[in-house]
DNA sequence: CTACGCGCGCTTTTT
DNA sequence: GCGCGCGTAG
């Protein structure tokens, strides 16, 4: 194979060229990692007479998996489709499905999301009557799949007496007994059950380490318990006398930022250690960044303890200096930004090539508010999935109910969505006697309707929907994918309950509803393209396996994203805000060393996010859960040194926290996706007049006082009932009354 | 059943 | 400050 091509430097080519032994790649920020991995695989298919179907490589997310599935799809001739590519739980669940009875499953068991786990946890907390304040239902949560990333089924659990652990104990069986009725698996289990299963039975195991010749490990730093334990097996580490596959882990210490997801760095130790003849490789050359922004995250990172050792270089130049920019607030802050941001334009900088990076959600507020007012497109990366929208969530669920009439989850959610007189009393009963009998809810619904437990009004309402379900399910079975999800979203009265309702939410979700029965027309198995698509691998695949919509058009729009969302992208232009002691580092992370040094990774990864200009802001005193706060500069500040930095003073009349009001007006954004919309007020002259009379839809009517710039950027002083605002018109959506 | 009001809590969230 | 979840009123 013909790697000249291929531009790789010395340690990216000794990586791809690695011989039957087990490598581990640490893989600095922006040294090409991707590049490694996928040029290794064509490399493998070359050189080591193997076919793409002894090859096995592993990613976290459906995007990573998607991007090497793609490119090494345009790298080798022969086609890759017999390559294993995916995510942890895409693959896990790919092989449950093809061996679902050797896991103990029926053929449509389907996934419970972490929005399921939760109310049916709380449904269990209910139905044991505990108290929700001395039980939280979260706690309870971390501790079943904290025990499942450990591989520990209940029956695994010694706890005794210890009145602390006993009751989550009891929760933890409860919950399984529950998923089992249901015939639904959580995330966590997805894992442990394909990793039980291959521990359990020796010729699966052996069959699949045979045909797994090659393993490759993307982000091999985030790797939980459960995951190196299912690596092992798929390895042949538990057959010692067997043939070992070669393995790929190719990883950054220092980028490990999700260990309260369960990850563990020590799993990279224990790589080098329990793996036979692992040799290192180092990938530090960096491709990404400017000499000036890869030293100030070598200063900073460099503060950690316990690392496995790196400093990124380039033998590109230093670049312009990190700027600095100390705000008196976060609006100050958010104004700078966009200020920054414009002249970055007029300069000839593309929006999309910027990025502004925060350590939590709440922080965007103020950002899109500021960009709003001065007309700059963003779009919030990471923002709500195709898939979890509500409308979207129903209409899967009524799928889920009519392959298995015992999935509880799916019954809970839509049993009366839309409300179809089944109440709370009803409910209670069908539960009750669902939990006593041990049976499924809808079991129980049925039961209950022939021996007249129910009152008339219930029992008729109840009757109808078992019949609803009963019916969709009769007229689907001789149907495509696609006119059965039409058949299923329209007869469920999903449709319905929104045609009726015309405000433009509603309009949106019959869109999305649209959007779903043309995925379900299109969809066919990744995993078994030749196969007719099949209503229960398409529900899977939308929780497991869909990529984190970020909306198709990208457009010219600068990205708003938290920090940890950031990880794997790069833009020209960085702003990396709220640089303060108790946001960043975050107050909860102070306390200990180990989650502080988390916390410094973060500040590393987002450094690394910049290719060419880094702009760190802090603001002095800044507004958090209603109240003022006085803010001290991030101790992750003073680590970058300051022959680096340089500090930006801007000329700015005082922007005084209260002189116009930097709540009130906002709106939540429907869309993860948002460009300005211009005057949205309902009036038809641009401009506003003294006394002139205005209805706000939260403040009712007011008179307005004083006004700056016309409707579509300027802003306006109201006065109603409970006192003067100003707000900005673009988006108060004011009505003018006279 | 829905609509409203109150109280609580509040980091990050690949699957 | 805001969203959510729960409770009560209509």
């Amino acid at each position: 194979m013909d790697l000249s091509a291929a531009n790789l430097n010395d340690q990216q080519l000794q990586a791809v060229t690695s011989g039957e032994e087990n490598t581990l790649v640490i893989a600095g920020a922006g040294s090409g990692k991707t590049k490694v991995l996928i040029h290794r695989i064509a490399y493998i298919i070359a050189n080591f007479n193997v076919m793409p179907y002894n090859i096995l490589a592993v990613t976290f997310t459906n995007k990573a998996a998607n991007e090497m599935k793609n490119r090494v799809q345009e790298m080798i001739t022969n086609p890759a489709s017999g390559i294993w590519i995916g995510t942890f739980h895409g693959l896990c669940h790919r092989l449950l499905r093809q061996h679902h009875q050797e896991a103990g499953l029926s053929e449509n068991f389907q996934i419970l999301d972490q929005d399921d786990q939760t109310k049916l946890i709380k449904k269990i907390h209910a139905s044991m009557n505990l108290d929700e304040l001395k039980w939280p239902p979260k706690k309870s949560q971390a501790y079943i799949n904290k025990n499942k990333e450990s591989g520990l089924e209940p029956k695994d659990i010694v706890c005794g007496n210890n009145p602390h652990e006993k009751p989550l104990l009891e929760i933890y069986k409860n919950y399984q007994e529950q998923c089992k009725i249901s015939d639904l698996i959580d995330f966590a289990e997805i894992l442990m059950r394909t990793y039980k299963m291959l521990r359990g039975n020796d010729e699966l195991r052996h069959r699949y380490s045979e045909k797994f010749k090659y393993i490759l490990v993307d982000e091999f730093q985030d790797i939980n318990n459960i995951q190196y334990m299912w690596l092992k097996a798929l390895a042949g580490l538990y057959d010692p006398e067997k043939q070992q596959s070669t393995v790929m882990a190719v990883g950054d210490d220092d980028q490990s930022i999700y260990s309260w997801r369960g990850a563990e760095i020590a799993h990279i130790l224990s790589f080098e250690k329990e793996f036979a003849n692992v040799a290192t490789i180092r990938l530090e050359q960096n491709y990404r960044s400017t000499g000036n922004i890869l030293a100030a995250a070598n200063a900073v990172i460099e503060r950690n303890g316990g690392r496995l050792g790196k400093s990124l270089w380039t033998d590109g130049d230093k670049g312009s200096p990190i700027y600095i920019y100390n705000s008196t607030n976060e609006i100050d802050e958010a104004t700078f930004i966009a200020n920054q941001v414009k002249s970055w334009t007029q300069n000839g900088g593309m929006l999309q090539d910027a990025a502004v990076l925060y350590r939590s959600n709440a922080q965007s507020r103020m950002i899109e508010e500021i960009l709003n007012r001065h007309q700059i497109a963003y779009r919030i990366y990471g923002g709500l999935r195709f898939y979890d929208r509500s409308e979207i969530k129903d209409a899967l669920c009524y799928m889920r109910l009519v392959i298995n009439k015992d999935d509880n989850a799916a019954f809970d959610r839509v049993i009366n969505q839309p409300a179809r007189g089944i109440g709370k009393q009803t409910l209670s009963s069908i539960r009750e006697h669902a939990n006593s009998h041990r049976i499924s809810l809808f079991a129980a619904a049925k039961a209950l309707c022939q021996t007249n437990e129910l009152t008339n009004r219930a029992q008729t309402a109840v009757t109808k929907f078992i019949d609803l379900i009963a019916n969709i399910n009769q007229s689907i079975a001789t149907k495509t994918l696609g006119e059965a999800a039409s058949v299923i979203i329209n007869q469920s009265g999903i449709v319905d309950f929104y045609k009726k309702d015309k405000k433009e939410i509603s309009q949106a979700k019959l869109e999305n509803l649209d959007e779903l029965i043309n995925a379900a027309q299109v969809y066919n198995n990744p995993d078994d393209p030749e196969a007719t698509p099949k209503l229960a691998d398409f529900l899977a695949n939308s929780i497991i396996g869909a990529e984190v919509t970020n909306e198709k058009d990208s457009g010219n729009a600068i990205d708003l994203m938290t920090l940890h969302a950031a990880k794997g992208l790069e833009y020209s232009l960085v702003f990396l805000t709220g640089l303060e002691e108790g946001l960043f580092p975050h107050k909860m992370a102070t306390i200990e060393e180990n989650r502080l040094e988390e916390e410094r990774r973060l500040c590393y990864v987002g450094i690394t996010r910049a290719k060419q200009k880094l702009c760190i802001t802090h603001a002095s005193t800044r507004r958090f859960h209603g109240s003022e706060n006085v803010q001290a500069p991030s101790r992750f500040l003073h680590e970058i040194p300051p022959e680096l930095t340089q500090e930006i003073r801007v000329k700015r009349s005082p922007v005084a926290h209260n002189s116009w009001n930097q709540t009130a007006q906002y709106r939540k954004p429907e869309s993860p996706r948002k460009t300005n919309v211009a005057d949205r007020g309902g009036a038809n002259s641009n401009t506003f007049r003294l006394g002139q009379r205005v209805q706000h839809s939260k403040f009712g009517q007011g008179t307005v006082l004083n006004y700056e710039g016309d409707k579509s950027t300027g802003r306006v002083q109201i006065r109603f009932k409970q006192g003067e605002k100003w707000l900005v018109t673009s988006f108060a959506k004011l009505e003018v009354l006279n």
